[in-house]
DNA sequence: GCTCAAGGCCAG
DNA sequence: CTGGCCTTGAGC
């Protein structure tokens, strides 16, 4: 490599403190750990990074940028339409966009410090160490094909240079990690909080910065979506549209009056002193929506219009105790800008280069193993304080399906697609999605066998992979033998998620012209994956063992969700509000009355 | 003790 | 204002 000294991580050198080894980053024992992030670009600019700042592994100078400007509490403004493209050569244009690309990836402002102490550990850490163990141990799935790990990263193969226009989206693509950045830390905070409240006691009152800062802004943005007619999924969709609520407010947005800045700005988030536990309202279950007030219907192509989109009107769930100091959500929650959408899926995937690299490029592109990491994250913490291992699953089910659907929302083929079609797909596939993330964790062993539970019970990993059934258990033991025989592997993976994602067959028997042209997209797309996947696998779709597993798998996962539903009448647990609503589709009563009256004589009325 | 993210410094 | 390099210090 021509750059070789420029490749040392920066941020570190022989003067520190006495270290014996100044470089041991490069060699030693330490090698591997280095390359964790030497290959990762920052997410805001495509800088080289240089460790973990403020949330997320960034850049130096986006390091020192966002700490500026924190600290100083800028405002900057735009003098174009907010969309102005940040990367390594233009980040110094504009601020304002820059910042807000901070933001929008994920960046925490409460990481900035307000008291400017040096030095010491942040509650980040825990969050940066689960990280950093999940790239590494994904660095290490073989590949499979003769590409090698080095195209990993060299995602320039994917993009012609359209759009600038959505916040530059388009236009990162060189951009290799973390778009799923946000999202991750979300779920991964959100769970610190949900077991804080069912640990906590303590947190409520010891927490100065409490009122208006992390904690609520994570929330908010976190339960935003909520709404009120039931319609959790949809409104965790349209919520994300437009991104971070963090975000929409300096200034002029979208041309509206500019002098108008809310009281919750952005920094009202930089927190005092370190440790700065944030509490968690005080209920366990996931909030309900009756703090919200009627959604206006249209959310369905939502992200077509910004006018007509009534994101302003969604107010945000934010758990009562705290509710009291924000009424100044609406603002965030405007659209950051149209997004246009003539794309199709075939516009926006790519459509020169090789089938078989396209599961490649979605496979790093996508992130699925972060999504999968959170997983693993939500497991570990629900597992340490729960003991009953339904009230387990549940709990699980419900924080893996917010991550879920965050990551599809931030998934760029099917973020794509009509709000309408992106809520009938998780509505119809979450379940196939979940026993599929959870099967392959299972196969990567990123979970055991069983999961220890609180005082000292367990939950099988096949019982929280199925939904918290334990009916099937040697169905799914025997399909995981499969799996391995054929050696399933990260590509298979991908190609079983969005093969499960993208399924057109929920436009079957429509014909309204709208409908149809849904399918067609989301049927090329599918057939595009298919075929990648075939030419991987060097074989045909018609004679392919895992393509019979997938659908095993999908027949499984049918009769999981309606053993779900079923013991979900009877728990004495709450059941979860997102989870609640997937189950209770009215379009499947007829199903779940199909699926289980065979197997077993389970009667509804 | 060592790590490594956070703050500080300052030439450009 | 930028961003590369330097110092700090809680937590492991
Ligand atoms: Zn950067
Ligand atoms: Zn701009």
């Amino acid at each position: 490599m021509a750059i070789v000294d420029h490749s040392m991580p920066i941020g570190h050198h022989q003067s520190t403190a006495a270290s014996t080894n100044g470089h041991s980053l490069l060699n030693g024992q330490n090698g591997i750990r280095s390359a964790s992030f030497e290959t990762e670009k920052c997410p805001v600019c495509g800088d080289r990074v240089s460790g973990y700042h403020y949330g997320l592994l960034t850049c130096e100078s986006c390091k020192g940028f966002f700490k500026r400007t924190v600290q100083n509490k800028k405002q900057y403004s735009c003098a174009a339409e907010q969309n102005c493209p940040v990367d390594k050569t233009c980040r110094k244009r504009c601020p304002h966009c820059r910042f807000q690309k901070c933001i929008q990836r994920g960046m925490k402002v409460e990481a900035v410090r307000e008291d400017r102490m040096r030095g010491g550990r942040n509650k980040f850490g825990t969050f940066y160490k689960a990280d950093r163990a999940l790239r590494q141990k994904n660095l290490k799935i073989p590949i499979g094909v003769s590409q090698n790990g080095a195209n990993l990263n060299g995602s320039s193969v994917i993009h012609t240079s359209n759009g600038t226009y959505y916040n530059g989206q388009v236009s990162e693509a060189h951009v290799s990690s973390s778009t799923q950045d946000q999202a991750a830390q979300l779920a991964y905070f959100e769970q610190h909080n949900r077991l804080k409240v069912s640990n906590g006691y303590e947190t409520l009152l010891q927490s100065p910065a409490v009122s208006n800062s992390a904690f609520s802004e994570f929330v908010m943005q976190r339960h935003a979506p909520y709404m009120p007619n039931g319609d959790s999924l949809a409104a965790l969709l349209s919520h994300s549209m437009s991104d971070d609520p963090l975000l929409h407010r300096s200034g002029l947005v979208n041309g509206m009056s500019s002098g108008f800045h809310p009281p919750a700005s952005v920094y009202s988030a930089c927190v005092k002193p370190e440790p700065f536990d944030v509490y968690i309202a005080p209920s366990d279950t996931p909030v309900t929506s009756e703090s919200y007030l009627a959604q206006p219907t249209n959310y369905i192509n939502g992200f077509c219009n910004p006018s007509a989109v009534s994101y302003a009107d969604m107010v945000p769930m934010v758990p009562s105790t705290i509710a009291g100091n924000d009424n100044r959500l609406s603002a965030h929650l405007l659209p950051v800008c149209p997004i246009p959408t003539e794309k199709s899926i075939d516009t926006v995937f790519y459509s020169g280069s090789t089938p078989s690299n396209i599961l490649e490029v979605l496979s790093t592109r996508s992130q699925l193993e972060t999504k999968r990491a959170h997983n693993v994250v939500t497991v570990a913490n629900f597992s340490s304080t729960f003991s009953d291992p339904f009230q387990f699953c549940l709990l699980v089910m419900e924080t893996t399906m917010n991550q879920q659907i965050s990551w599809a929302r931030n998934e760029e083929n099917f973020r794509e697609l009509r709000m309408d079609d992106q809520l009938r797909l998780l509505n119809r596939t979450w379940s196939t999605l979940h026993i599929i993330d959870f099967t392959y964790s299972f196969l990567m062993r990123e979970f055991s066998y069983t999961i220890q539970l609180a005082n000292n019970r367990e939950c099988l990993t096949s019982t929280l992979t199925l939904l918290g059934s334990d009916e099937f258990q040697e169905e799914w033991e025997s399909i995981c033998n499969q799996l391995q025989q054929h050696q399933f592997n990260r590509i298979d993976y991908t190609a079983y998620i969005f093969l499960t994602l993208f399924d057109y067959s929920i436009y079957r028997d429509s014909s309204s012209t709208e409908e149809l042209q849904s399918r067609e997209g989301i049927e090329v797309f599918h057939s595009r994956i298919l075929r990648a996947w075939a030419d991987y696998r060097n074989s045909h779709p018609a004679s392919m063992p895992l393509l019979d597993l997938l659908q095993q798998i999908k027949q499984l996962a049918k009769k999981a969700q309606c053993n779900l539903y079923k013991k979900c009448q009877s728990t004495e647990f709450p059941v979860p509000q997102l989870l609640k609503e997937m189950l209770e589709q009215p379009n499947l009563s007829a199903e779940y009355k199909s699926v289980l009256s065979p197997i077993s004589s389970y009667t509804t009325s």
